[in-house]
DNA sequence: TGGCCTTTCTGATCCAGATCAAGTCGGTGT
DNA sequence: ACACCGACTTGATCTGGATCAGAAAGGCCA
């Protein structure tokens, strides 16, 4: 439970990009590249960034950063699950987002000031993250306009999803809450039918919607009974969106 | 309760900036040049995206965009009162934001694809704001890495009060919302007591808060009767923040 | 294979806050 | 001065969802 062990050198070498050349840049770093905030970069300010990476492993349940930690990277999902947590005053624990792997978090650290970490990071489950220095990526970005102009639409379209996020948590209703978030967490939207994978265990699921395990439970138990969610586990089938939506009102 | 009336010539002529030269730059454009999103800018460069902005007189309730219109334009305030709002599936009102003259509103705009609004905006009182095409702005930034930096940092700032926002709103107890909201705006912050106003009318501060009117009133009078807050109007005089912080528990 | 531990589900109770229903107060127009 | 209207308060109920308390259902290790 306690603090990522990033000291460690058994995890925490700077990857040894330039030696071995770009050919030596594995999937998960194929994979950063796709991100909106590299997929600008060449493959030389690439690896500049990658070379000030470290790379760290996280075993269940172990905390990456605190809340109000002072903040010098942010991260790069490479394997496993994170969420983000905040504990308030009375020490409860209020699941804000959840991570899989392709996810970047922590980036507004790259301009936030003073940058402290807003929230708890912890892996879920045996996790694998890159955690990259915000100077260096924001030494980049002053040197290339280009690359400042999609970080900044990343920024936009980040602002975008928290306003969302906002919305959801803001509708009074418990069962409307659950239901937005599933339509949400569709693959086509509200279009059409099909499978979810809830990205966290039922009980974080329902603390990210602002409620209790137990109402999660009863509320998840009357979709079923009335034959709008199908339950399988984590995975849940919703077969008609559009009902379920007309449903949450 | 229309939409703004922008195709007004009476309110709606480009400013003009060039033929007047700087010396015109009225008080409320210099409070414009104060924001950060304008403040680097050098004066040519302000006179450049000033010549594109239109000024819009607002009334009363008078609706300045809607949810999901298609969005060109941001804004900044110059006068009076204005609030964000969404309405949900089943017509309710959920007042978002409130907004002050020097604040700028649908920055997020500048790049948001598809750039639609995310909530509705709409005058409080008479108001009068600076109606700026993201366009214009854009340009700008893409020629001046400074300015993009800039940007970056602002947008930044936006993201975590953004995430407080967040958190405060999924606070359980509306007492505690209250109460947070109360810190919040107080000048000092916690540090001391002070006098605060609110930004809006009591029924939109409860809307705000995600409760009911009766029950921001009720809240209060409670407040008010344990001698935490002294209410006077739509100014209160809080004592002793830190005793108001620890009953919130 | 069995016991333990964690996660989820179900049932019973309770309370914060929504809702419904009148008041009160101050401002505005006639 | 009057009625009117909107913003706010106060009181009386009602209910959604929290809380408390077990029971089931898996995993995991010995």
């Amino acid at each position: 439970m306690g603090f990522a062990e990033v000291v460690n050198t058994k995890f925490s070498q700077p990857v040894p990009m330039p030696a071995e050349g770009i050919e030596t840049v594995s999937d998960d770093l194929r994979a950063l590249q796709q991100h909106p905030l590299f997929h600008a970069f060449d493959a030389v300010d690439f690896a500049r960034v990658i070379r000030q990476a470290r790379r760290v492993r996280l075993g269940h349940h172990q905390v990456l950063y605190r809340q109000d930690m002072p903040a010098s990277h942010f991260y790069f999902v490479v394997s496993g699950c994170l969420r983000l947590y905040r504990l308030d005053a009375s020490g409860i624990d209020r699941t804000l987002d959840s991570l899989a792997p392709g996810d970047c978090f922590a980036e507004v650290m790259i301009y936030a000031d003073p940058a402290r970490y807003a929230c708890y990071a912890e892996a879920l489950k045996q996790s694998e993250v890159l955690m990259i220095p915000v100077k260096a990526y924001r030494a980049l970005l002053a040197e290339n306009p280009d690359y400042a102009q999609h970080a900044l639409r990343h920024y936009a379209s980040r602002a975008v999803s928290r306003f969302h996020d906002l919305e959801i948590m803001t509708v009074q209703n418990a069962r409307d809450r659950l239901i937005r978030y599933l339509v949400d967490l569709l693959p086509g939207g509200a279009r059409e039918g099909g499978e979810v994978e809830l990205p966290l265990p039922k009980c974080l699921v329902a603390s990210r919607l602002a409620m209790q395990p137990e109402t999660f439970s009863r509320i998840l138990a009357e979709l079923k009974a009335s034959g709008l969610v199908r339950v399988n586990k984590s995975r849940l089938f919703i077969p008609n969106p559009t009902r379920l939506m007309t449903l949450s009102q």
